[in-house]
RNA sequence: GCCCGGGUGGCGGAAUGGCAGACGCGGCGGAUUCAAAAUCCGCUGUCCGAAAGGGCGUGUGGGUUCGAAUCCCACCCCGGGCACCA
């Protein structure tokens, strides 16, 4: 019988689902793991990435479950965003209707992996179920003055309509549609994420990935410094305070600069200046951030007119403002410091400031030049090396190191100095900012507070809890809540009309604690039942994208430390300990151990070759005939080459004197002889090169029709398979057939009547030695991510049944010992037809609940390995040896063989090195 | 510029400092077939050689070691992150 995956598969979802095979239930006898998967956007398609990053995480589930632990492993839908919301915009679709349709045909895809989700625990963030929680930790925040009202500048998206984190902003642009993003004052939502930062750069009892634990540390950007205070030389009494993470530069400090926004701005201002620094800021402020900070781009910059003391030698200095000095770092001013910051280097060559040298440098080669330094003319650029302080006063002569804060001893004397003189004090600034999380958008959890008529602004009382999101507005590409009259106009505590809080929240906050909910998705009382907390938390195991680094999974860490500290999970810690389990690090990080998949890439292509009549006609080509011709040859029509794009009628080929633009007219008969019928433009391949897969380049592989194909356990096999699965690559559409190969040679090995026509001792015992071998590799792959090689082992194994099988040369035991353990090695990866033929072989319980094969180490040692013998570490012998062969005795054998005596004669033996019974390494001369 | 990864056959990729290239794709040759597909068997880093065998070979150059893809130093290239961050 051929194996039928079409029947086969569907088959078992369907009993597995009716057994609820993969239903967890907390039991505290039982060693617990939480597997998690990132969950799904529903954007409405299943594409070849998801079962990417999802099968081999439901793989080492199966296989943690095989291995004796109560496995959760639950899926749902992260479904507020911004494509539901443009979708009604632009086709006049509901996000509501658009988001529950397209979870709908997800979640048949999902089913159709195979994977072992446990579907009651099914979470969606976007019904009042779910967000009705999130509404309720925002509350938390609030009152815990962890969510806070703030005015500063954001992230505007004119595009969008709405404004973002920093973390969603690349490069000036929305992460989104890589539109440009303006800065504007707004007062907004925050949370208060950098009283975290210390925290979050500890990464301790945590096994994450150290690219991602770098990109946060980065992110988070601490460095050590001081705030030292200039006093505005006009009077007034202000202060300018700086943030440096160079005090011991600050004698060399000649001027200062401001950004364009800062408060202080106006009144540092002389008359005379008035004009062109208002010019100045008013052109700054259209700059968008891209423009602000393109690197190529000469410094500008205007005085202001006034000036400041130098706190450590009342030196009056002026200040400027420059828009390289930017308002959301620091202070959103600086000290400059010419000589020895770069930046400020440039700024002062331009525009003819004063540059004073406070660090002599102690290279030998540059006391050399007689303190050229001062001599400033002579300086090219500003000097950040070791040496000695100089021209600073009391702190003359202090050693310069290239390390930073404290640990450098000019650090940390000017510290010292600027505390006991009341000039500044050492602080620690983060680059990290508080997250924004107010979303002028309709789809997403609205923000439970109400705006009173008296300016205070209050949370919506619990018994008005949930605030639901009103279904019928208008979607206009503004949100739709503020114009929502039933929905903006409510009454405050007092009884007083008021208007609700219209802007929801971003979208990262429903994804922050997802696991959570999971836990218990229809828990009335609680965002998550306390007992399902204690059992299964932390998650044990988290598999998702390296491109939520410093978002989703930043954002998740800080809300569980947030919640930890608002006392949200004491319940669970209570229940936890009346199980006799301490909390631990349980509420202090989300995932202990985390990996990230590579991503599957378009596959190559290569092009049609086309050969093209027409008239020229400016730069491009009217076609009046068009033959699709692998075998054209140069010249045999006006163009000739391969198809390397088309857009519309507009053909770009490649031909032997470079790229020609070729248009099509609509009634130029198009001739592609490979494809029967009237052929069109549309049926042209042009070229692919290996790139993401998105459907404007048209190289998206579609699960679906490979499912059909070949069946989900291929498919799943293939992805395990042929990737280095952290590292990801392009796909490949031929390498499939190894796996289905594999697949069916399973099908054969399982069905096989077996008859043990000719058996041996010997073949039987390295069969079970081969079975023991593979169990150790497979194990130790599993447990590292590596399913490649696990796949390989079991491939290996394959080979070996295939080939004891046709000689019938092991016992049936052996035979049967080595079928059961491959098909349960295999059934992590391929759940159906090992489930299909661990039943047709008589188990009565299914595949998934056996236990993994156990490792002999006894059983899996050879008793004769091949020894090379090396001459001066090149191989030139192999002889077979027993493994428990002694060093004299592997030494005398390497001696005897004819080779090593031959290549060794009439040379002295200057040492042998004897590595029994490997490798013997014979140094001669 | 700074911080992470990574460079191994035609391709995807294996290799606790000890036989480089497991496993698979592709290719070549053969069997089967009227023929093809499927299947099965064999070969497949490269150069020299009829063969036995040998030379070379893990981005480049150096080093440590009896022995290096693996460890150290310098450099080149590719991918990712950050970047006028004071």
């Amino acid at each position: 019988m051929a194996y039928d995956h079409r029947s086969i598969e569907s088959a078992w979802q369907k009993r597995w689902e009716d057994e609820g095979l993969y239903r967890s239930v907390v039991d505290w006898d039982r060693p617990k793991h939480y597997a998690l998967t990132m969950l799904p956007y529903p954007s409405g398609d299943l594409h070849i990435g998801h079962w990417y990053a999802m099968t081999p995480s439901d793989a080492r589930a199966r296989f943690m479950r095989m291995k004796g632990f109560n496995v959760l492993f639950p899926i749902g839908f992260d479904a507020f965003g911004l494509p539901a919301e443009n979708a009604a915009v632009q086709r006049g679709v509901h996000p509501a209707k658009w988001t529950w349709e397209n979870i709908e045909t997800m979640r048949s895809q999902l089913r159709s992996m195979g994977a072992m989700f446990d579907w009651e625990r099914e979470a969606v963030s976007c019904e009042p179920s779910y967000y009705g929680w999130t509404e309720w930790l925002f509350k938390q925040m609030f009152a815990h003055n962890i969510a806070y009202r703030g005015e500063a500048m954001v992230n505007w998206s004119p595009a969008l309509n709405t404004v973002l984190a920093n973390e969603q902003v690349i490069d000036g642009k929305d992460e989104r549609l890589g539109q440009p993003v303006i800065q504007k004052l707004m007062s907004q939502w925050f949370f208060r994420i950098t009283d975290y930062a210390d925290e979050l750069l500890n990464f301790d009892g945590i096994d994450w990935p150290d690219p991602i634990r770098a990109m946060q540390t980065n992110w988070i950007g601490r460095s050590e410094g001081a705030f030292a205070d200039f006093a505005v030389a006009a009077g007034s009494g202000e202060k300018l305070q700086v943030f440096t993470t160079r005090p011991d530069t600050l004698w060399g400090a000649t001027f200062m600069v401001v950004a364009p926004e800062h408060p202080l701005l106006p009144q540092l201002t002389s008359d005379e200046q008035r004009a062109a620094v208002e010019e100045y800021v008013a052109a700054a402020s259209k700059r968008t951030e891209l423009e602000r900070t393109a690197d190529d781009k000469e410094k500008t910059g205007v005085f202001t007119g006034g000036f400041a003391i130098n706190p450590v030698n009342g030196e009056e200095v002026p200040v400027w403002v420059a828009d390289y000095v930017l308002i959301s770092y620091g202070t959103g001013a600086i000290m400059a410091v010419p000589a020895h910051d770069q930046r400020d280097f440039e700024f002062a060559r331009r525009f003819g400031l004063k540059i004073v040298p406070v660090i002599e440098s102690s290279g030998d080669d540059r006391s050399s030049e007689g303190g050229g330094q001062d001599g400033d003319e002579e300086l090219t650029e500003a000097y950040v090396g070791p040496g000695r302080m100089k021209n600073s006063g009391p702190l003359d002569g202090v050693v310069v190191t290239e390390q930073k804060g404290r640990a450098n001893p000019a650090i940390a004397a000017a510290l010292d100095w600027l505390e006991e003189n009341g000039a500044g004090e050492e602080t620690i600034n983060y680059r990290l900012r508080d997250w924004l999380i107010s979303r002028q958008r309709y789809w997403g959890t609205p923000i439970p507070m109400v705006h009173r008529a008296d300016g205070v602004i209050e949370p919506v009382p619990d018994s008005d809890m949930p605030v639901v999101l009103p279904e019928d507005v208008v979607f206009t590409g503004r949100s739709p809540l503020a114009e929502t009259p039933e929905f903006l106009n409510v009454t405050d505590s007092n009884g007083e009309p008021a208007r609700r809080e219209t802007d929801t929240m971003d979208t990262f906050m429903c994804s922050s604690w997802y696991w959570l909910r999971y836990l218990s998705p229809n828990f009335a009382d609680a965002p998550f039942d306390p007992e399902e907390a204690a059992y299964w938390l932390p998650v044990d195991t988290y598999t998702g994208g390296a491109e939520h680094a410093v978002m989703h999974l930043l954002y998740a860490r800080f809300f569980i430390k947030a919640m930890r500290d608002m006392g949200v999970f004491a319940d669970a810690e209570a229940i936890m300990n009346q199980h006799g389990r301490t909390a631990d690090g349980a509420f202090h990080e989300p995932f202990m151990l985390l990996r990230n998949q590579g991503q599957i890439l378009g596959e190559e292509r290569v092009g049609d070759r086309v050969a093209i009549n027409g008239e020229s006609e400016g730069n491009r080509i009217i076609a009046t005939s068009l033959l699709v011709d692998p075998a054209a040859e140069e010249g045999s029509a006006q163009v000739v080459g391969e198809l390397m794009r088309r857009t519309e009628n507009l053909l770009r080929v490649k031909t032997a004197n470079g790229m020609v633009t070729v248009e099509v007219p609509d009634d130029v008969e198009v001739q592609i002889p490979a494809v029967p019928g009237d052929n069109g433009l549309h049926q042209l391949k042009h070229h692919l090169e290996i790139e993401r897969m998105s459907k404007s380049r048209g190289n998206v592989v579609n699960p679906d029709h490979l499912v059909e194909l070949y069946g989900a356990d291929t498919v799943r096999t293939y992805l395990m398979f042929a990737f280095e699965w952290q590292k990801g690559g392009p796909w490949n559409s031929g390498g499939i057939m190894g796996s289905q190969r594999f697949i069916e040679d399973v099908w054969k090995i399982g069905t096989f009547e077996y008859e043990a026509t000719a058996p041996t001792d010997d073949a039987s015992t390295a069969l079970i030695r081969k079975v023991h071998q593979t169990i150790d590799r497979v194990d130790h792959s599993m447990e590292s991510f590596k399913w490649n090689t696990a796949v390989a082992a079991l491939m290996e194994l394959r080979n070996e049944l295939n080939s004891v099988g046709r000689g019938g040369l092991v016992t049936v035991e052996a035979w049967s010992q080595g079928v059961d353990a491959l098909l349960k090695m295999l059934a992590p990866i391929a759940p159906h037809i090992t489930e299909e033929l661990w039943r047709s072989r008589g188990g009565t319980e299914s595949i998934h609940v056996q236990e993994w094969p156990v490792f002999d180490p006894e059983l899996a040692a050879e008793d004769t390995v091949t020894m090379v013998l090396q001459v001066n570490g090149k191989v030139r012998s192999r002889i077979d040896v027993p493994a428990e062969i002694s060093e004299t005795d592997a030494e005398a054998l390497a001696m005897a063989d004819e080779r090593i005596a031959e290549l060794t004669n009439g040379k002295t033996i200057r040492k042998v090195i004897a590595r029994p019974p490997k490798l013997i390494n014979i140094v001669a001369s």
